[in-house]
DNA sequence: AAGAAAGTTGACGGGCCGTCACGGCTGCGC
DNA sequence: GCGCAGCCGTGACGGCCCGTCAACTTTCTT
């Protein structure tokens, strides 16, 4: 095994032409269905759209992805990636219940309403809606259910079923999110202010019973 | 003009032959069409698909509906078209603000676990969930944010933004309303309970602020 | 340098899409 | 009853998208 100039390269920049090219080729896909969808909607989009964005020919797509669902879950698992972390310090920081679901909920629409700004919000007006439920998203929903049932447990929050109040909170926030995103600008102090007191007051008086 | 044994039929029946034909094949495409849809899924499922469910030939499908989108829909009005009668019901016949949201939810949870049993919930496990919003389904979304505003005007609810509010509200009872039916059997009473109280406790608190 | 491995390409068979010219059936007037 | 006008079901058709694959190019290894 000798030294060549290409090693030299590879441990300069930490990884080989192979590597980057296949970085950036899946990259290239990411970024042009992205636009796709958000054009075309979900259901609009076709693989040869995605892959027509790009400079690539149609059987290199299934190098990378199996259909244009996994594409699209690659993107809502992107997404769901960077903001779970959020939510983790929102859940480590917090002082107490209340404080953890205002941050919490806050953290939620300042991702959404960037999200939506950058264009790059897969989703269109026309057409039904689309949610998908990749692994990474349903990390979040444990994220938000296991944050919830740490405050139960430490009694700083009422004894309700961690699932239910899980999915409620989320409800909420989401239903809620797209009446903010309706607004230009979107307010996002005022949809958080009502999303946490909503789900602060709903806990307390559904534990009460 | 004379009267013919058809014309006896005709008045009889209250239509003739190409009426019921219409009707019958409008049927059947449905029919054919909600079960399609629970076995393959929204985006599984193509048009191919529905009208081989019938004894009907391809272009007719077309005599009755533009996409497979159009079906979908058709079938989402069917079920809002049934629920919002009994939406509007319980906001009538209510006493109090807590008596027309337990009742509310409570139909819809009744409404939602027999559309799920009798299997013609056009949702599967895989893929993304879809959700489509057809101007009957924005109809019983009105109805709800009717049904608030008003209670809020009559002073019999907190003062709160109806638009957030009839949001937040819908948002819970689906999400909760996931969660219930993944039980075996759904606890409808249970989930009621905990998704009224929870908008009620949360529609007083966002209130007081 | 030269072979091996990995990755890219675009053409291909198969299937679905939405349309449309055709023909059978319905309803209407006589 | 009869015959015609129009409605509507039919299925074949051109066009597009799908996922695959054998041939080719680029990168890596020795």
């Amino acid at each position: 095994m000798t030294v060549s100039a290409t090693d030299i390269v590879e441990s300069e920049a930490g990884e080989g032409r192979r590597e980057k090219s296949k970085a950036a080729n899946r990259q290239a896909i990411l970024t042009a269905a992205r636009r796709v969808f958000s054009q075309l909607g979900y259901d609009g989009a076709t693989v040869r759209d995605i892959i027509r964005g790009t400079e690539l020919a149609s059987g290199t797509f299934y190098n990378y992805f199996k259909s244009k669902e996994e594409v699209f879950e690659a993107l809502a698992d992107d997404g769901a990636r960077r903001f779970r972390p959020v939510l983790r310090a929102a859940r480590e920081n917090a002082t107490c219940f209340e404080d953890y679901i205002y941050t919490a909920v806050h953290a939620y629409f300042t991702f959404l309403a960037e999200e939506h700004q950058s264009g790059g919000h897969p989703l269109k007006d026309r057409g039904p809606h689309v949610r998908s439920s990749t692994p990474e998203m349903l990390a979040v929903y444990e994220e938000v259910r296991d944050g919830v049932a740490e405050a139960i447990a430490k009694g700083v929050a009422p004894k309700v079923d961690p699932d239910y109040l899980a999915a409620a909170s989320i409800g909420v926030a989401q239903e809620a999110g797209e009446v903010m995103l309706r607004q230009t600008p979107p307010d996002i102090d005022a949809a958080t202010r009502f999303v946490a007191d909503f789900i602060l007051g709903g806990v307390q008086k559904a534990a009460s019973r």
